[in-house]
Order: C-alpha cells, then sequence, then structure tokens
DNA sequence: GCAAGCGTATCGTTCAGCGATACAGAAAAA
DNA sequence: TTTTTCTGTATCGCTGAACGATACGCTTGC
C-alpha cells in the first residue's frame, strides 16, 4: 500500500529522492519545513549545525531558512544564549487546524458534556496512519506532563481509540497496519502479536468498543470508540482513561460503556 | 519602537516590502507561511484562489506552494469535495513548540496540581505583544467551544494575564502596547481608556496580580499573576477563571489570589 | 446552452536561493 | 595563557529552481 503523505519519522531518507521527480514540487518550503521538523527528535535547544544536520543540508541553507523562520516567528533564539527552538505562531497554525477540522468542531462540545458526568480523562484523538494523534484534551485530577499536551501521539495498535479505529477499518489494512507498526512495547502488558490484536480488533468490533488495560502507560485503563469521517471510514476516536487503583476493569466498562458510546452516537449525530 | 518580528494582523502588507531589503530572507519560505496563514481569516476551506487573495500571490503559485504543502501534510482536501483545509501535521509542530518551552515545562504540573484544588478553569497563557496566547487549558465544568483550544488568544490591554504582565513591565513600554492595541471593546465592560487601563496595571502592580470582570466574556472574573522569563521580563501569565453567578468578587479574590499567587511562586522557584 | 468557477498540468525565462568563503565572539581544550 | 573549536553572522557570484502565462478537463449554476 502506498502512502501519498509522508509522515513524521518516514520522511528522513525519503523525501528529497521523491520530491526529485515532482515538478510542481517546491524544495525551499520542503528544506523549510525540515528544518521545523528537526525538534522533533530534540529535548533541547539546537545549533544550526545540528539543524543542518538533522535537515540535511549544509550550515548555509540552515542559517538562511532558520534567519527566515525567525523574522517570520516560527523560530526564536534560546533565551539562555545558545541554540534555537519554535516559536509562537506555530500556535496560530495550530488553533487554525483545530477549529477548522470537522471532526473537532463536533466534538469538542459533546466531550465537554461527558467530562461533566465523568471524574476521569476524556480525550479526542484523530487517526494519522500507525498513530492517533490527541487534539483535545480534558484532563482528571491525576495527570502527568505529557499527557497534557495537544500532539501527542500513541501507537494506532496498542491505544484503545486506535484499536476503535482499527476495528471499523478493512481487515486487509487492519493487517497493514499493524505489519508496518514499530510495535516494541510500551509497558510489559503491551500486546504486539499480530494475532492478539487482530482478536482484540475482533472483539472492539463485536462490543462497539475497545478497552486496553495497561498498555501504553503503567496503571492505566482506557476505554475507545471510533468516529467515522463523511466517508464512512474512522476518522478519529474518543476515548475515557482511569486509573486501575479506582476501578476494577469490569466496573469500569459497565459504568462507562454506555456513556462513551452515547456520546460517540452524538457526535455521528 | 520598532518589533523584530512580524506578528499575525501586522504582516498583510508590510512584509513583502520590509523583506525586499534582506538579502539572508528566503522568499519561497515566507510565501509558504503565508499560505498557510490564509486560513487564520477563514472560517471554511479555503479554494485556491481564495488562497492566492489571501496570500497575495497568483493562482500559479498557491497552486504549487499548496500542492507541496500537500505532499508534506500540512494541507489536504477537504472530504466534502471542495476547497482545502490544515492537516494534521501542524500538530507535531504544536508539540515541539509546548514541550521545548521551558514556561510550559515548568508551569504545566503546577497548573495541574492548582487545578486538583480547585474546581474553576485554570489556564498557562504566552505573552505576545498585543496579544496572550493560550498554551495550556484546563477545563472547568462550564465551557466553551473556543475556550478550550489552544492557541487561542485575547487582547493584553484587557485580558487578567495580560494585565499581569503589563504591570511588570516599564511604564513607557505599557503605554506603546496600550496605544497599538487595537481597543474595539469586547463586551460592554472592556476597559479601552488608557488612563483607565493605566490605573488598573498600576493596581496589579501593587497588588501582585491582576483582576478582571466581565471585559472578555459576559459573567466571566478571571484573576492573572506574570510569570516572568530568564531576563526578569514577563513571558507570560497563570490565570484562573470563574463564573459570577458562583462568586461575589471580593469572595473570589480572598479564595484564590493566595493560591494563584503562590502557584506562580512554584513555578518561579 | 454557455459561463464561471474549480483543481490540475506544462514549459521557457529569469531572478532568487545556493553554497563557498570569511569573520567575530565565546566556550572548551591545550 | 594560547589554541582550537564551537557558536552565530555577513557577503557575493553562479546557475538551476521557482515563476507565472497558458491551456485543459470537470463540476456547478444560470
Amino acid at each position: 500500500m502506498v502512502r501519498s503523505l509522508l509522515r513524521p519519522g518516514s520522511d528522513t531518507t525519503g523525501s528529497q529522492k521523491e520530491h526529485l521527480e515532482d515538478p510542481l514540487f517546491t524544495r525551499s518550503i520542503g528544506r523549510a519545513l525540515d528544518v521545523l521538523s528537526a525538534f522533533h527528535k530534540s529535548e533541547q535547544p539546537l545549533s544550526l549545525s545540528e539543524i543542518a544536520q538533522s535537515a540535511q543540508i549544509d550550515r548555509s541553507a540552515a542559517q538562511r531558512i532558520v534567519h527566515t523562520l525567525r523574522r517570520l516567528g516560527y523560530i526564536r533564539r534560546d533565551e539562555h544564549g545558545r541554540g534555537f527552538l519554535p516559536d509562537i505562531r506555530i500556535l496560530d497554525h495550530t488553533l487554525d487546524y483545530l477549529r477548522l477540522n470537522p471532526l473537532v468542531r463536533r466534538a469538542t462540545p459533546v466531550l465537554l458534556e461527558l467530562r461533566r458526568n465523568v471524574r476521569e480523562r476524556v480525550d479526542l484523538s484523530l487517526f494519522d496512519d500507525l498513530r492517533v494523534v490527541y487534539a483535545a484534551r480534558m484532563q482528571s485530577k491525576r495527570e502527568t506532563f505529557h499527557a497534557t499536551l495537544v500532539g501527542h501521539s500513541v501507537p494506532t495498535y496498542c491505544s484503545s481509540g486506535g484499536r476503535a479505529i482499527l476495528s471499523q477499518l478493512e481487515s486487509s489494512e487492519v493487517d497493514d497496519i499493524i505489519d508496518r507498526s514499530d510495535r516494541t512495547p510500551l509497558t510489559p502488558r503491551t500486546l504486539t502479536e499480530p494475532a492478539t490484536i487482530r482478536d482484540k480488533v475482533a472483539e472492539a468490533r463485536d462490543k462497539g468498543y475497545a478497552l486496553t488495560l495497561e498498555e501504553i502507560l503503567i496503571g492505566e485503563i482506557a476505554i475507545g470508540v471510533a468516529l467515522p469521517g463523511p466517508d464512512g471510514k474512522p476518522a478519529g476516536a474518543i476515548h475515557l482513561a482511569g486509573s486501575l487503583s479506582d476501578w476494577k476493569p469490569e466496573d469500569f466498562v459497565t459504568r462507562f460503556a454506555p456513556l462513551i458510546s452515547e456520546a460517540a452516537m452524538d457526535i455521528t449525530r
């Protein structure tokens, strides 16, 4: 299966060669966004040389591109002296994406309503091939730093929302996604065997929701339901996550499965 | 006062001429980001011609740039046929910005802790000249769609966080910001007179926090405290917002002023 | 029916981006 | 200390990549 759009992680080597063939492709733009994407792999401010290396361009190009992105407000210097960081204009585009995304628009009010009746964490995630990206997060009492950030993503194959999404796809697509996924376990309880995952997906198809136990985070239980896009294919999912120290799995399901299914119905209309 | 970085809204006419002088400025990048910024002013999918018009380029350029951004995953077609929308790769950069922003890193755990002890909305906003941009939001029970989105911004001069930030600036800078702000009132109670605003800012400087009553949203009371960056100048603010149907202003202040001040101290270390 | 919009494709000209080169300042190594 | 090696910044001639005019097939609306 050929994917038409590049995804993070997949573009490190392939991009240049792919674009050589494309007469409409504007290389400067690709390079500029490669520069911005250099930060994906970093936990610290990046120097010009590091950016150049990461974006596979020379220092001169990095200099000019960084200069430009800086003037435009997408990159700034780190206050403590050395290196560069992404700057705030990024968030303007974030807002555009979220505001204009039809699923986010429809789901947010329902999720807020759901959150009113529930003390656990409620999330909306968007389907993006091998991963599922958090677009809206409504925290519970107990959260970590990472769990609060928009843009965070988890693998499709082992998350509750992802499994729910898989359950609405053709089995060939499911196999394809499982196959292409990097299935290094995130916790000791992450299911990585294709056959086991397929079973769980089938179970989700039967029940209408997917349940995961500590597959991404120790101590976490999560239930997810897929949301269809206009073509009928799943475009995202909503999920509800709680702590195993508060809930027996059965109780979690009997309490929340109806609520989250109803919320999904409301969103689908 | 000259601003070195462009800000949204300020770049519609000035950008081209400004950049003509700059030999290091890579125009293609500017054009590409102008295309992405076309969505700032839109509530719907945009056609190529609309994008061209908004970015002040011809249809051919818009075509090539949109094509490129599409291949890279930053723009997609609307599912219902016509027009284009921002695509999900935007969120990867959102995550980079938030993860790497030192203030967000330091503030988030404290805000989560604060949110545990408080039933009202808690926010972190970042100072960006005339506006203040929401970077992290922790909802209360009662929220609207807009109030949940990262990237949303409010004017500095009339928001609680913005006033708190102003109270930490030189009075010449305060005057400059008030002067350059578009002060069309957002509600009947928005304060727009420079003298009145300066008074409120002085009051915030005295008390250590800023209080606003229905200046942005009817029925809302908000209290804000500034957060200093490494150079001592304010880089953002935290705020706490409640409903006037739940709180008398005096009670709101006596209850939350100590909590939010302490949280700000914790963040500042 | 024609008109006007959409998104897409092609191609020769030219000017904008490339990348080699140089420089000042601050760390890090000697 | 001096030397080296990083920073980030600035300059400039060459050339190939982006420009923009032009054309096309489709759908939508009059």
